[in-house]
DNA sequence: TGGATTTGATAAACCGGTATAGCTCCCGAA
DNA sequence: TTCGGGAGCTATACCGGTTTATCAAATCCA
């Protein structure tokens, strides 16, 4: 027998299908002599339950989405979404939860994926990232009532349950770091406008500034490519009053960062300290190897998981809950101002 | 009406399940008229498909998995895998099949997913990276009876079907662009040994040294990580004889030799031409930019997507379809032997 | 014109589970 | 002695589709 069903175990065991369904999903019905009797045939004949049988009577399917807004060419540089999915995974699989992944060119196509995953009933809830700051999908999936959870901002006004971490103390921190050796004119390479975090940073920066008595510290947004930090980059070096550090939003233009410097002839740390606001291998590859803040995105991803899964049993509480905070690694690339 | 069945549909168009079944399917069992009058109703009542339901009695879940066994830490850095992604789900959303992807950390894992898998009838078919030597994935999944294909390799004597290019090819290609250089010592820093396409990669080069006059063409097997990419890097170096062109295998490790070649003051390309296997925005980060071999990883995804679907529709005939092939991507980091 | 075949549709079984109503038996309390 | 109630289990409906057996009406062919 290939592909025994419960049927057959029940005919196995003498008893009715529903008593074997109770045995096998530890629920009340069966005395316990039974129940043991029922999962040790199922055990010998290596029973699985059938997903879509599952599904279709329980009406959950033990899946879970993630859409993954951002062109392709961007995506792969950066660790932080394969971290992440581990994490997402490693929170899911000890419920066993499966985890589909979809990669969309922006956010109509991901919401157009929301609207056919709920209507043909292929996920129990979904995993959002790189929250906006007036973002449609917030609205779209409470009227799709599919559950979700957002990673890293809040769900906008307690709509949705979220997992976040500081990114205004993690800035802070390496304002105030920077500030501490000495430098006076920092700037700052922010991500894309639009994003919750991008704005949080960038006030972050603007909060500070006065109390460190900065004379200048511009914050410029990009479109997070290595092409635009490599452009903002040469153009605040070429600037009269030139800042002697630069935090950037991503590993990937700090890098982009460090090139032009080097190319300009500006030396790093001499002359031009950089900070990236993300770590990865990438920033350990480097010579001089770039400071970064380094958050625990395997983590992240599972702590999404978990309220992910009690979100979907009990919709009604919303949880927001913050991780660790991130730390500063402090490298080659960060140092007193010449 | 929240979520409209096929039975709404069957008692607004007064007919019944089964002719509703046959019209949105697109089987005979109708005529032209009630088919397209059905559909309409459909359309206006915004019907769509109950995966679940459709998956239990057609017996397939319109799903396909993807397992891959990296760490999660040398995962991120390479595009490779955020374009295969790309593709593949591209070459699926014609049909609307979704993708399920995981992460794990060893074969032995992946093997255990792929069982999980089939008995719980989670997917229809799978996509098989990196495959090895003598791949123990390749028997269980006919065992398992599930239907796969292989991307980057052939599929074990005809066994499965497979998407592949040339690696023979391309490494010559290289090769033999260092040769016509003038380099006459060229080393090979290779990915995991037991990788189909390093030993394919290991006996070009092998095979090309007595034809192109090279004085040494060694291979040295790695792990694929930057840090034995560096620590290669350095020995090599270090020889008497070092080596005047150095091939790798990844974009990270070129990225690592780089950076030591960089700290012990061996100019590229004056002293030192360097390629990698493997393109990515990583290479065109660096300074020099490194020449590095370009694939259409996209349309390899897409491609693999394709067959797949061709294997599950057909099980009998097994395709191994060829792709374009890779060219290589001339930038600075490559010159005439100093 | 009459029997054979095709067409267009229906009703019901089925896929493999879950959920629920109901039945039997046994125990304890009144 | 009777009755209520819970434990343990069975029978059956149900989830939302697909598929098959069946059947009436229309069409074909000689």
């Amino acid at each position: 027998m290939a592909r025994p069903t419960i049927a057959d175990i029940a005919t196995r065991a003498g008893v009715s299908k529903g008593a074997v369904s109770f045995a096998l999903n530890g629920r009340p019905g069966v005395s316990d002599a039974t129940r043991e009797r029922i999962l040790k045939i199922a055990e010998q004949m290596s029973w699985r339950p059938h997903s879509a049988a599952r599904a279709l009577g329980a009406s959950r399917v033990d899946s879970v989405g993630m859409v993954i807004a951002r062109p392709a060419r961007t995506l792969g540089v950066e660790p932080f979404f394969a971290h992440l999915l581990s994490g997402v995974q490693s929170g899911l699989s000890a419920e066993s939860i499966s985890l589909q992944l979809l990669i969309v060119e922006d956010t109509a196509a991901e919401i157009e994926v929301y609207r056919r995953w709920a209507s043909e009933h292929r996920v129990d809830g979904v995993i959002l990232v790189d929250l906006t700051v007036k973002d449609p999908r917030v609205d779209e999936l409470r009227a799709l009532e599919l559950p979700a959870v957002v990673i890293g901002g809040r769900g906008g006004k307690g709509a949705l349950a979220s997992v976040w971490a500081d990114d205004r103390d993690a800035m802070l921190a390496i304002v105030e770091y920077l500030a501490a050796l000495g430098h006076r004119r920092i700037a700052h390479v922010a991500g894309t406008p639009n994003f919750q975090h991008t704005q949080r940073r960038i006030r972050a920066v603007r909060d500070a500034a006065p109390r460190l008595g900065l004379l200048d510290a511009p914050s410029l947004t990009t479109d997070f490519s290595d092409a635009e930090g490599a452009a903002i980059t040469r153009k605040l070096l070429s600037q009269p009053n030139r800042p002697t550090a630069i935090v950037y939003d991503s590993d990937v233009m700090a890098v982009a960062g460090l090139g032009v410097a080097m190319e300009m002839g500006v030396s790093v740390p001499g002359e031009l300290s950089i900070v990236a606001f993300d770590d990865s291998i990438l920033t350990q590859l480097m010579h001089p190897a770039l400071t970064a803040l380094s958050r625990d995105t395997f983590d992240f991803g599972r702590q999404a998981a978990e309220v992910l899964l009690d979100t979907i049993a009990d919709p009604g509480t919303v949880v927001n809950r913050r991780t660790a905070d991130p730390v500063l690694t402090v490298r080659e690339s960060t140092a007193p101002p010449g």
